[in-house]
DNA sequence: CGTTTGTGGATGC
DNA sequence: GCATCCACAAACG
């Protein structure tokens, strides 16, 4: 049994659009600490997908971003990826900004400088040995 | 590096 | 229920 006592999950639920599947999406991005980013096949994986495009579906339509770090979330070769349901423009240059914020290193393309800030779920990193 | 195929959920009809 | 779209990924050229 998990705790959900969050009042940002208690607004997830509530939310009509929000199914099942993108619960558990939402639920596995607040898994990733500040200063991580993960992928879409990653968060797939996560959820028991495998397709990371219905990942990036439900990335899409969050409508609790940034409160949902979906920010936090890049392709799996390490490009930026999408923000605000754009895949280019002024909300990306957001994301980039945010996650530079949070202290991962990104291009000025937004690219992942390093791919070891690349968080992998199942097996628990040890944070701060670095 | 560009193109094509696979994949899985959401939405429209 | 079928067709189409999508913020991806991996394979292929």
């Amino acid at each position: 049994m998990k705790k959900n006592s969050d009042p940002l999950r208690e607004k997830i639920a509530c939310h009509p659009q929000v199914t099942a599947f993108r619960l558990k999406v939402y639920g596995a991005l607040l898994e990733v600490p500040k200063g991580y980013v993960t992928t879409y096949g990653r968060l797939a994986r996560r959820v028991g997908c495998g397709s990371a495009q219905a990942v990036g579906n439900a990335l899409r339509a969050n409508p609790f971003a940034p409160e949902v770090p979906c920010h936090r979330v890049v392709a799996a070769d390490l490009s930026i990826g999408g923000f605000c349901g754009r895949r280019a423009g002024d909300e990306i240059a957001r994301k980039i900004a945010l996650l530079t914020a949070e202290g991962v290193p990104l291009d000025a393309a937004g690219r992942l400088r390093d791919a070891r800030r690349v968080w992998s779920f199942g097996p628990r990193q040890k944070q701060g040995s670095e």
